[in-house]
DNA sequence: TGCCAGGCCCTCTTTAGGGCCTT
């Protein structure tokens, strides 16, 4: 069993750094192409949520004001990720917050996140854009829900996951995916995909 | 209802700049 934890972040900014917080996290458990299970929760930020992220998310200040606060949800989620490896659209942006927030409460463990973006750029380059969204349409993925809440984007990530193994399985002729060929595709340039994947079958890196 | 990022990729590149993607 080849389980992944595939999460999505809503925030109220970009970066944590300047003390943007999660609004919504959802965290989906894909074994193969079957859901195993899903979490999901608003949390209460404890700063306002700018207007134009209000109207991006739907996600308000009135709906979050009596959720539990970050630290509560952040532990939920990390209990129910577990050991599971992870990944997100785009997962340079969930990282920062999973880290900064799972640091906050002194849950931190190193992590390696495979990127549904990386990923995707490398294997369908045909695409019009990269954008969740987008894929989901021209890759005829099931539809999730609202676009910009967590558990809609992590299910649709999830099915692009899916998605994106088939292509690696059927276009190297492999019986299955493993966390560490994801890793090793996205980290490597589309044009070298081919010698990237016969390098890691022949030594695994 | 403000402002704030950063890693990746491409190319008119590499002594750089700008678009993409996440909220």
């Amino acid at each position: 069993m080849s389980v992944y934890a595939v999460i999505d972040f809503e925030t109220t900014g970009l970066s944590p750094e300047y003390g943007a917080r999660p609004t919504e996290i959802a965290v989906v458990l894909i074994d193969g192409d079957r859901i195993l299970d899903r979490y999901q929760s608003l949390m209460n930020p404890g700063v306002p949520i700018p207007y134009d992220i209000q109207t991006l998310t739907g996600i308000t200040n009135a709906m979050v004001r009596s959720a539990p606060k970050v630290e509560t949800v952040m532990a939920e989620a990390s209990d129910f990720v577990g050991d599971h490896p992870m990944l997100a659209h785009n997962a340079a942006f969930d990282r920062k917050f999973w880290d900064t927030e799972l640091q906050r409460i002194k849950r931190w463990q190193q992590k390696e996140f495979a990127c549904s973006l990386l990923l995707a750029r490398r294997l369908f380059p045909q695409a019009l854009n990269h954008k969740l969204a987008t894929l989901v349409r021209t890759l005829h993925l099931p539809a999730t829900g609202r676009y910009h809440r967590a558990l809609a984007d992590a299910e649709a990530t999830a099915y692009l996951l899916q998605r994106i193994k088939q292509e690696i399985q059927h276009r190297f002729g492999l019986s299955a995916v493993s966390h560490e060929l994801l890793i090793a595709i996205q980290s490597t340039n589309r044009n070298k995909l081919e010698a990237c994947v016969e390098r890691h079958l022949n030594t695994g890196k």
